[in-house]
DNA sequence: GATGAATGAGCTTTCATTCAT
DNA sequence: GATGAATGAAAGCTCATTCAT
């Protein structure tokens, strides 16, 4: 209905393949409390309903690949900051975080969501295929942060930025952002609810850090001074 | 096909109300892959769907009635021993965590369950008043937690319980655990999927271990002696 | 949107069963060249698409219940007659195919669809249940024939009928009737087609005769007389 | 991936045509249970989509074509025999009907669902162009028939035919054989389904007998001998 | 002539919820 | 209070066919 041109080039379909992705994660940004159709994700795209099935096998394998790029690119970051910096402190690893995962509108409510998935709708092999190719990169970030904090196991860098993705997805899902506005605005409501009304980047930097602290300072306390 | 008569006392009331929530509980224990339809929750209860709609305004709240359930077990549990005991270690809040969250298998699927939910499906109201109550167990807990851990300031105990729970279901959900399981078995596969498989409830003490430590004995070392 | 009343009791239940297959055998009549989907016939007996679905498991079953309530239309007569008859003979046997089978115009397309679907569509379980059914009809159809045409073996009349039913369907598939009508009428087109081009009724009957005739007469000529 | 040329002569062409048959056939008699999709019968062929649609105007016209070279087969060495012996008796045409149409896997589940096809999506025009051929085979076979079996009048050569084939058709598509395989075997269930659960080639040649000896027996009892 | 990317109509089935009985 | 028959929106996916390249 809308489309200029037949991709026929490996490049086009590259390019194709990543305006649907575009075109999917702006509908899950848009409204990150309902999850889009494929119709509409094909229409946001202009692009017709099959043609989605060309470049996607199904509906929570394109879900599955938004993700995984948003996750890529918190990782590509990551490891060329592991790889680039002398010193590489925690306040590095939070400013990443934020610039990658919290700040963007549409991480975390797909990041929830492709959990929630993953027990149920998701076809187990390309919850494996993703979960094995998620692995590589946290390898690989492990590593880079045993290099950076002493102290650390071999083991213990994944484990650490394994526990580190839990407690920010795990907070994140807890926080009152995660909430689906309501017309009234977030906040109203009768009373105040303290204990789950917090603010969820600094939430999550107190606890990062304590995580970290606890993970390595506790050992070695070497992260701030070689 | 058990009940089948009309509860017409409180007691009878509340008796039914219980008998629907043990039979969701059991139906997600059995299953807990895939989510019960009302149908077969209300055939499990031997009672008929429509009744089911007197005792809950709907589903969603439902399921969330039956987590809440499982909350309200282990913050019983923590405040109990929290009030009860000279001295709350962290094993024994570990202890606390393997008994009444990890093992169970109900609690988690359903708790990761609970909070996708909160994204798309909950009414906004049910989901503030589920906050709501947790949120006082939460700060009486934390309290108690501030009361045994020195060094921790007003408010410290309740984020530190807040980011435990975090990390718990965290954890969880990106465990092979939370995994559909594959007809083959979860191991399945040609090579190794280092990073995203290991032991849930092994990897769940090390984090909190190191979470827990790095919030209270960072600050004062105190912890585990007076 | 339509429907009078809730069928409670089991009588209503079958009525209602009865108003589906109805208005499925209405939809294949009007219209023999094509398939109609579920919704329409929900739409057709006044009833939401999904209450079909508590009447039958699929849509296939449905067609198939309609079928089977066809062919026990006939062979309830057959049945009948044979029993009630002293002597039964081949003109009485067409004559009851005509009225059953060839004359409502509903039988031949669907039966043909029916065997169509056998082969690819039907749940194996569904398809198995029907031949059982049938085979009990043909069965006690089969021994009255033995009784009544002279010369038959044990087994004989149920090859019989199962050869009979097969040239009747077989015959029709063939035959002009079968095609879906040509708007300017099934006559239409250059020249004459008379390989093809003959009366179904007629054609049948010689066919029939021929085949009876050769399975009784050859061993007893006793089916002309007493 | 076999040829990827272009076809200009006419000769070529031919052959390209043969070989999209030839792919047609091969995925049908593998799979007898399923109807191969456009792209599947391509691919097969090494070629494009879209180069099937330079060859048939369509799918079920490119099945039709397939079935039209399966009866081409069977007439052909029929009129053959018709022709150059001096006495063709019935147990010929049973040898040559066993031959090519019951032992190919393919004859018989294509002939059924071309004759389903008929009522529903093969364009009127193609049906009646395919009729119009089969007629004139049949008429040419049909007075073979006449020749060599005597007693029979004009047309009753192809009448018989017709019939006969209807038989071949009908029977089969009744048969146990013409149903998809349960995973557990055709035979699987608790008991005996006597009336369905029969010989197809056995069954077959006592029905076809049976109708020849009824058509042209009954007349002249000739066909046997001068 | 050949290709294969794009199309989009079409269909079954599920199930939370309602409400007549 | 209890029942369960009825509802109907919602959505993913297939595949024959077209047509730009």
């Amino acid at each position: 209905m809308a489309i200029r041109q037949r991709a026929m080039q490996a490049q086009d379909k590259q390019q194709r393949h990543d305006a649907i992705l575009d075109a999917a994660a702006r509908l899950l940004a848009d409204s990150p409390e309902r999850i889009a159709s494929v119709a509409e994700v094909a229409d946001e795209a202009g692009l017709a309903k099959g043609t989605v099935y060309l470049y996607f096998p199904g509906k929570e394998e394109l879900l599955l690949a938004v993700h995984e790029r948003n996750v890529d690119g918190f990782f590509d970051a990551l490891i060329e900051v592991l790889e680039r910096k002398d010193q590489v402190t925690i306040a590095d690893v939070l400013a990443l975080t934020g610039r990658h995962i919290v700040e963007p509108p549409l991480f975390l409510p797909l990041a929830a969501r492709c959990f929630g998935m993953m027990g149920q709708g998701v076809p187990v092999e390309a919850a494996l295929a993703f979960k094995q190719r998620m692995g590589e990169r946290l390898q690989k970030a492990g590593t880079g942060i045993e290099r950076h904090f002493h102290g650390l196991n071999a083991g213990d860098g994944v484990a650490l930025l394994r526990h580190s993705y839990a407690l920010i997805i795990g907070l994140w899902q807890m926080s009152p952002a995660a909430q689906a506005q309501h017309p009234a605005g977030p906040m109203a409501g009768p009373g105040p609810r303290p204990a789950f009304d917090y603010d969820y980047q600094v939430e999550l930097d107190r606890a990062l850090v304590a995580l970290w602290d606890g993970t390595i300072g506790g050992r070695s306390r070497s992260y701030a001074a070689p």
